[in-house]
This record gives C-alpha cells, structure tokens and sequence, in this order.
DNA sequence: CAAATGCTAGACTAGTCAGTATGACTTCTC
DNA sequence: GAGAAGTCATACTGACTAGTCTAGCATTTG
C-alpha cells in the first residue's frame, strides 16, 4: 500500500505573454471564483476541501494564497461586495425629473431579483451577521448607507417634491425594494405572496410623489 | 481506568399532582427551551450535546423525543413562528382612525426589535433559506402573508384613505418596517446609520395618508 | 546546471459531530 | 414485587474537517 499513483502528466501550458504579477493572482482568482460558487451555495460551513475542489486547485495552494478559512471568507466577501458597490447609482441619474428618478432607482434595485449571486450574497451576510458582524457592517456601510444617502440628497435638492424629512423617506424607498427582494426570492416567497415589480414601482413612485407634492403644498 | 463514577444521587423531585401527560412532555419542553438558546445563538451549525447540555438532559433523551437534528431544529422554528404569529395585530386595532392603525401597526413591529428572540430568529430564517426552503416558505405564508393582508384589508376599507392599490401599499409599510429591524438589528447597523424609531414612523405615517388623501381626491 | 518558487496529490494529525449502544437508576402501574 | 417506561452518564462508531506535512514536478532565474 501507500502506493504513489503515477505522476499524471503534469502538463501546464506556457502561459506566454504573462508577466509575474498577472500569474501570481490567477491562482488566486481561480480560488475566489471556486469559493464564492461554493460560499454562496452552502453557506460559511462548507469545506476547504470542498473549495478547492471546485476552483480546481490543491489544497495547499489555497492556504498559500489565504491565512485560513476565515481569511478566504472575508476577502471572498469583500470582493463581491466591491463589484456590487460599483454597480450602483451613477451621476447621470441624477439630472431625471422626481418620476423617472424613483422608477430608475427601483428597477435598478429589483433587477438584482435575478442575480444569483447577489441573492445569495444578500443571504449569507444576514445569515452570518451573527457570527460575522463585521461583514454586515460592511455592508451596511458600503453598500446600503451610500445608497440611501444618495436618494435623500435626491430627493432634498430635487424642486418638484418636498419631504419633511428626506433620509426617513429614503429608507421607506430602500426598504420596501430590499424587503421585496428578500421576501421574493431570498426566502422563496414568490410562490406564496406573487406579486410583478411594476405593481410595487407604480405604488411607490405615486406614494412617494404625493408625499412630495403635499409637502411643497403645505410649506 | 474506566472506572464509573459513584452514581450520583439521581435526585428527581416528587413532582406530584401533575399527570402523566404533563409530566411527559416536560423534558420536551426543556429540550426546545435549550435548543432555542443555543440554536438562535449559535445557528444550525449548533452540536446536539451542546443543546443537550443547555437543555440540563441526557444527549439520549433528546433522540428519544426527536428523531434527528433536522426536526429537532423544524420543530422549534414552528414553534417560534406559532408564538410571534400569535402575537400579531388584533381585532379591536380595526376599529383605530387611519392614523392612529398605521402608527399602532409600525410600533408593534418595530417593538420586537428589542427582543433578542426574534431578531435572531429573523437572522436564522433568513440565513437558513438556503438549507431549509420549506422553513422560510412557513415563515412567509403563516407570517407575513396574514400580516399584509390585514393590513391590506383595513386599507382597502377604511373610509379615510384611497388607494389604487392596498396590496402593494400595504407591502411597502411592511417592507419599510422589516427592513428597518434587520438592518438596525439583525445587521448591527444601528451604529452606522442611526435612526430612531418614531422619525421612521412619522414619515411612514405622513407618507400614506398623503397618497391616501391624494387617492380620494382624483377618485 | 542549480537554486528558487509555485504548484500538485495525497497522507496525516487532531479534533468535532451526529447518532447509537450500554447498563444502571427511578418512578409508575399492575 | 415484577415489569414497563423514561431517564441518566458514558462510551463508542463512523464520518467529516481545518490545517499541516511530504515529496515530487514544472518553470523561471541566475
């Protein structure tokens, strides 16, 4: 026993026109891609070997490439809460009337309804916000107060409506999308509770408009 | 070595005047006051000699009344889910003004922001949709569904206000609100982007009535 | 060529965990 | 008092896991 298997061909391709540091992060991207297929799916508890596994690599490099599980974890976390930041409101929006202002923002919002990725990631950082809290302070900070700060600049610079108090507003707005996007699909609600995104837009579009109306009226 | 340990003076209290059923499900309910502690701390990934112990119960007893970890786990989550529903609005709310319902409504949900049971059972649906969809679905359809279609039945009959559509109105209140829990508190945001409760309530309040003043007029 | 670097497969350590088994103790019922 | 039912502490099995170690292979660099 203990016999060593015959060397499988290693067979590794050149790789030319690479210089160091382009082949230095691949592995290492080969390993975030495999643990955010992997962390995503079946949460924190799955295995290193598991991981490895799936970015096609030894085990060994991955601990090479990050200190511990924990390590992966966060940087794995971090990166995709970078890529999702960056895909956020952009400043053109901001030169739209109040309508299709709110419209844009919340299809922007629900459109990630379809996105695995983020639907999962939603899923995880709440999920692990016990044991991981820094992670969902991370995203509140990064991902959640930015956008509401933005949509309450909106909607305090913008002429046509007027709110008493523009961040409180902006967190109505925000929670009712993100609070769609979680009952719907992060907890498999759209079977129970079907409802179409244009019929949650429209509504909070004319609330919010009437909102703003009333408050220019009585000011 | 090996060596048992003197029997330790087994002690059980006479419990007398309570019969057999009672007296049945008495370990059952310590185990499920054990697993909740130790579940809705420490999520599913909890080990059973852990909840044995919290539970003060040999690990055996718990397989005597739960055949595994899984329905151990499902059976305290209906049980949870049994006892916040049961605590949801009532009746004599119905007969409030619109101001009032809405205000009494928002306070009641976001007053369980303070109980540490509920926001981390929250954050153990949420987290665990994943694994245990079914768990999740119970928790909209006997949860939240009733919640909205109360809230969307008062609307929808309530004289003082006018809306195209309650369903979805009611989805946003609700929305705002939840949202509102698990970002202050399931996702430790309160240090990040504070807010006190009643600035939240206030425009939620103000919001409706406006679009539902606004609706009575162009009807 | 020779050293260095990064990688690979696989064995290994040390620990945890779900679930089962054992044998003894207590209480109730007949 | 005998049997049944429930419980207890403890040990055990088998599987899995984080992280380490070894030894060898491939490519780059000096």
């Amino acid at each position: 026993m203990n016999s060593r298997p015959a060397p499988t061909s290693n067979s590794r391709a050149p790789e030319e026109g690479k210089d160091n540091v382009t082949r230095l992060s691949e592995k290492r991207e080969k390993i975030l891609e495999g643990a955010l297929r992997v962390f995503l799916a079946q949460g924190y508890s799955a295995s290193m070997d598991a991981i490895a596994a799936e970015a096609g690599v030894a085990k060994q490099t991955v601990y090479s490439h990050f200190k511990d599980k924990h390590s992966l974890f966060s940087a794995l976390i971090d990166r995709l809460l970078d890529h999702f930041v960056s895909a956020g409101l952009t400043a053109d929006l901001l030169a739209l009337d109040a309508r299709s202002f709110i419209r844009k923002i919340a299809h922007i919002t629900l459109s990630r309804m379809d996105d695995w990725e983020y639907v999962s990631l939603l899923r995880l950082i709440i999920g692990e916000s016990g044991r991981f809290p820094e992670l969902s302070e991370l995203y509140v900070s990064h991902m959640v107060k930015p956008g509401i700060e933005k949509l309450a600049a909106y909607l305090r610079a913008n002429e046509q409506v007027r709110f008493s108090d523009p961040e409180a507003t902006a967190r109505i707005i925000h929670g009712a999308l993100i609070n769609f996007v979680i009952l719907q699909e992060v907890m498999h609600g759209k079977h129970a509770m079907p409802m179409s995104r244009e019929r949650l837009i429209n509504s909070i579009v004319d609330m919010v408009l009437f909102a703003g109306e009333q408050g220019k009226q009585s000011s």
